[in-house]
DNA sequence: TAAAGAAGTGAACAGTGATTCACTTCTTTA
DNA sequence: TAAAGAAGTGAATCACTGTTCACTTCTTTA
């Protein structure tokens, strides 16, 4: 045999790809999933668009991985503030104040991921997603019930209220695209009365 | 002059653009403006593509005439009931229950209406009528905190945050799509928490 | 260096849906 | 009824993107 991949083309290989997811993830940054074209992705990779079919069978491959990258870095990050020290009401404040301030910092993002519809293929994950998320608050709501620091209340519906109310206020088309200690301070007022917390 | 636009002409003209109104409205009803292209509502008028651009200028027009012909009317019902008797708490809690059973009537519809990303033409509508509804939303809030009903807040945020609450909880992938008297007092009672209601 | 093997490339193709426009049909009035 | 004027029509066209593939360029090894 007159070739076989070394280290180097390895190397190279795990690159592109990398190139190529971080330019789609820039591409959704800046645009939501609408602006994740073969074409754009390729451009902004530095090169082909027959490239990009060499790294991803086709676009929902593509579009699935950048959601999945995406979507495990913020789970990871509010999953960390739920499960941090102290009861039920104070870890709710911090991640909701986690939630505020990562969508804050790059809305587009935050919204493609949560709000955004996108080919039935990344819808999959994002109701795996949405899953998780609320699943989350689920388990601290359910737990501050459990505790007496929250008030009796559907742990569910509420979550799924708390992402609700989150996201709207900070991604919605009225919220300010500034970062905002006092919008920040307001929604956690907001979801500690919502769940009942003494406060 | 051999032609001049009679009485049955106009009729017509409006029953034309009436049924083809209707036809767009029941395809949004069903999957959202995504499911509105010009062919089928051709089709489901019974006219034929050419007809849809003699009452519209584009499919920009015609999306945006079929959304604010929806949301007057889900604005209407929705200000009315904030505008009925009794106290802010009452008053919210009522309007809460009538976008609850309306959005569960027509789910796809509110989903579309509230959520689901559009034309830029259409987007600008939809930043009215959120803003719209914010303030409903809003000026019960203000008007609870001002009479001592409801916690001191930021009335502003607060009332983003319980669309955002109410629709990600009624539309959201998680949702239960069946209406369900649990599900609504549940979200009652969230709400009236979140403000600060006794109750 | 030469040949093998793989990666890179982008013009060309394909599917979808908005829009056009030359033509047909209908309505009105002289 | 004939001609004018307008409404109705849908095949053809345009625009936009995802996808393919024949070809080029690069890397490796004998």
């Amino acid at each position: 045999m007159a070739y076989r991949e070394t280290d180097l083309v390895r190397q190279r290989k795990v690159a592109q790809k990398s190139g190529l997811l971080h330019a789609a993830e820039t591409l959704v940054r800046e645009g939501g999933f609408g602006a994740l074209t073969i074409q754009a992705v390729a451009e902004g990779a530095g090169a082909g668009v027959g490239t990009v079919y060499r790294y991803f069978s086709g676009k929902d491959e593509l579009a699935t991985e950048v959601f999945k990258r995406a979507t495990t870095r913020e789970v990871a990050a509010v999953r960390e503030a739920l499960s941090g020290p102290g009861g039920a009401a104070t870890r709710l404040a911090v991640a909701t104040e986690v939630f505020a301030q990562r969508a804050f910092s790059a809305p587009k993002l935050a919204w493609a991921l949560i709000a955004e519809p996108v080919d039935p293929a990344v819808d999959v994950a994002r109701l795996q997603y949405r899953k998780t998320y609320t699943a989350l608050f689920e388990t601290v709501v359910a737990n501050g019930v459990a505790t007496g620091e929250f008030a009796p209340q559907n742990p569910g519906l509420s979550a799924a209220a708390l992402v609700g109310a989150m996201a709207e206020s900070i991604l919605g088309p009225l919220a300010n695209p500034v970062c905002n200690a006092e919008t920040i301070a307001a929604l956690r007022l907001f979801c500690m009365r919502a769940v009942g917390a003494q406060c």
